[in-house]
DNA sequence: GTGATCAGGTCTATTAACTAGACCAGAGGG
DNA sequence: CCCTCTGGTCTAGTTAATAGACCTGATCAC
């Protein structure tokens, strides 16, 4: 609260900044999954569930109900009986392919390395 | 589980699997924050606590943890009282500042996309 | 000497988020 | 007539996150 031992911090992440407000919504257990799903093409809800297997049912509703609401996926209901619901990549969603796929790029070549870092890390903190 | 219906998924992602695994780990509230955070050099506790401001001292320390096991970070602890303890990036750590880096560049470029499909979602939706 | 202060956490209690599983509509099939 | 199909929602129980008190022990003001 005092001035006097204030460390400089020329960059302060507050809520209302474009990367937070990105980085809180696809930066959650399922959105980052579901948009490279749909990178394969329009699939309905059931697909989805399946392909991602250990999502639950709502948690898979509410994600995508966001990810629409963000603009990210477009989501059509056929009036049917059973009912038939697609999702597709928006335009928006499709151009996020770009950065995610670097993202899951650099996971694939990376993955070794961090599967060590974690057995040393075990190593060195066996103990406990 | 019969076999009839099977609708043909060739991913699917369990969860041993390089882009799960990783993902489940960054892919959470504050851990691509404090990656990002960490672009800027090495960094105290507290620093990096007021830098991302709304995130509670227990998650720093547990998200922080994390990313010490996963090799991402490193810590050091300076034996001072009151203790002195540093966190930068390790090799690993920067080398994933580059897709993160698009990934927040993505973010700001379409920041205001996302936001007018809120909005109008908002619109569409609006009575509830 | 007494007490407050510092950094980096941990501990506890409250609250929010997530999960599993039951349930629903309503047309079509056996 | 009952069962099945899809895309959810609802409820109850579990887990995770938050806010805030507390801890350490050297240093400093009083």
């Amino acid at each position: 609260m005092s001035q006097g031992n204030l460390i400089s911090i020329p960059f302060v992440f507050e809520q209302p900044c474009p990367i937070r407000d990105v980085l809180d919504r696809i930066g959650d257990q399922w959105s980052l999954l579901i948009l490279e799903v749909l990178e394969h093409g329009t699939m309905r809800f059931s697909e989805i569930e399946r392909a991602i297997a250990d999502i639950s049912k709502q948690m898979l509703a509410k994600t995508l109900r966001r990810l629409e609401e963000d603009g990210f996926i477009r989501r059509t209901l056929y009036p049917q009986v059973p009912p038939r619901v697609e999702y597709e990549l928006t335009e928006l969603g499709r151009s996020f392919l770009v950065p995610l796929k670097n993202l899951i790029a650099w996971a694939n070549e990376n993955h070794q390395a961090i599967c060590e870092a974690r057995s040393d890390y075990g190593v060195k903190n066996g103990g406990r």
